[in-house]
RNA sequence: GGGUAGGUUGAGCAGGUGGUGAGCUCCGCUGACUGUAGAUCAGCCGUCGUACGACUGUGGGGGUUCGAUUCCCUCCCUGCCCA
């Protein structure tokens, strides 16, 4: 049987950079490439054709928040994942690892697995590196998670050690619990800030017959410098291992090169679609806040140098005004903007990396968006 | 014309029956957001000041009083009822 997905990739002589492409059972991945993330099965109100409209390849679900609802059983019924939202390109599941995290205050970890008190009506959740795949089998899609304890920089490095062991025994588990010959599965390195647990996060994973690797547990709440350094001991351990590698939930403009000059493939992250349905915009003149006064007159186009459907037709002051009266269109048109920008952006370092700028688009985009993310490099405020 | 209820910081309110009214919600201004419990959250939002703070402010004017949003006089405005 073929495997699930092929990835072949040639290197780029920037940093560890390489370019590649991803071949899924849903069409093809050009790498570096960014992820739009629609966790409860829509990239918030984006439809398929703004997302495709906008070049996106692959987006993501998610095990944890389908399974709640409408449930991975109901959506099998109705034909699977990619069906019940009207998607035909690739999709990555991401396990519910991220929830241990994000929704620490509900839920209780212990050595077999992770109950959640629902958010959405309060009743118990179990999910466990076994369920986890059989939701994710359910779901369909192209690319499986394993279930995986991410923990917070602030954490004892005792706790960090203890989460990352057991994402490496649930991880074995979810190697064994799969049965889709169609689905890729991809393992998850942790080992938070500390450079020596990264690395050997990356070995021991890097040991397992999975489809790729991710990197996790970054871009929650270290600094750039750490993150950095987290992902340079994890791409000296992998050495020249030839699967594909994804750093999830990353990131900011700034972070994509930071990410591919150390050898990562694959980016996710919500930042582009919730700062957009904030008001926010990325552009080619740097970050742009809608609701500022001084948008309110200005005729532009929300970015001259874009060609999507928001930026052809519609000008700063009408989405300022959208805003403003709180129309739906504002979140639409913006997230239309900004995951265009995003993969255009991937667009733009794959051929900097094939025709020497690299470095100096990297310096463009850090200069515009170099304080996304910057409090977390301040020292911490002392004396008081 | 008579009666009655009101007039509080852009809007809408709360409060206050002689002893320090800057409290709330909108609106407005600014910022944040990284595998989405987020079309969310935070700060500011009378004037001056970075700030501690100072000053002003309860429709206008006047009066009583040590002290008035409160009591008295007068005028203006609004809603409702009656003629």
């Amino acid at each position: 049987m073929p495997p699930p997905i092929s990835f072949t990739f040639r290197p780029t002589g920037v940093g560890r950079a390489r370019i590649g492409r991803l071949q899924t059972p849903h069409g093809a991945v050009d790498t570096p490439q960014f992820m739009p993330v629609g966790t409860q099965g829509t990239v918030k109100s984006l439809t398929p054709g703004d997302l495709r409209a906008a070049g996106t390849q692959i987006l993501l679900g998610n095990t944890y928040h389908l399974s709640l609802r409408p449930g991975h059983e109901r959506i099998a019924r109705l034909g699977g994942l990619h069906r019940f939202m009207g998607w035909d390109g690739a999709i990555l599941t991401d396990s519910g690892g991220f929830q241990v995290f994000s929704l620490a205050e509900r839920r209780q970890v212990d050595e077999d697995g992770v109950t959640f008190a629902s958010h959405v009506d309060g009743s118990p959740h179990r999910l466990t590196p076994e369920s986890a795949i059989t939701i994710q089998e359910a779901l369909g899609s192209d690319i499986a998670m394993v279930l995986d304890q991410l923990i917070g920089p602030d954490r004892p490095r005792a706790e960090v050690e203890e989460a990352t062991e057991r994402t490496h025994r649930w991880a074995a588990r979810c190697l064994a619990a799969r049965s889709r010959a169609d689905q890729a599965l991809f393992g998850i390195v942790q080992g938070g800030v500390h450079r020596e647990l990264r690395a050997a996060s990356a070995r021991t994973i890097a040991g397992m017959a999975f489809d790729g690797i991710a990197v996790g547990g970054l871009s929650v709440g270290e600094s750039k410098a750490e993150m950095a350094a987290a992902l340079d001991a994890v791409a000296e351990a992998l050495g020249d291992d030839p699967r594909p590698r994804y750093l999830m939930g990353v990131g900011s403009p700034v972070d994509f090169f930071t990410g591919v000059q150390r050898g990562i493939d694959l980016f996710d992250c919500v930042l582009p679609t919730r700062v957009a349905r904030n008001g926010q915009l990325w552009t080619s003149e740097g970050r742009l806040n809608l609701r500022n006064a001084r948008f309110l007159d200005d005729p532009g186009p929300l970015d001259p140098a874009c060609a999507c459907e928001a930026c052809r037709r519609h000008s700063r002051a009408y989405l300022a005004h959208l805003f403003r009266a709180e129309e739906l269109l504002a979140y639409r048109l913006a997230s239309v903007h900004n995951v265009t920008y995003t993969l255009d952006l991937m667009r733009r370092i794959r051929s900097a990396l094939d025709d020497g700028s690299f470095a100096s688009l990297r310096d463009v985009v850090a200069a515009q968006y170099g304080s996304i993310g910057a409090a977390r490099d301040k020292p911490p405020i002392s004396g008081r």
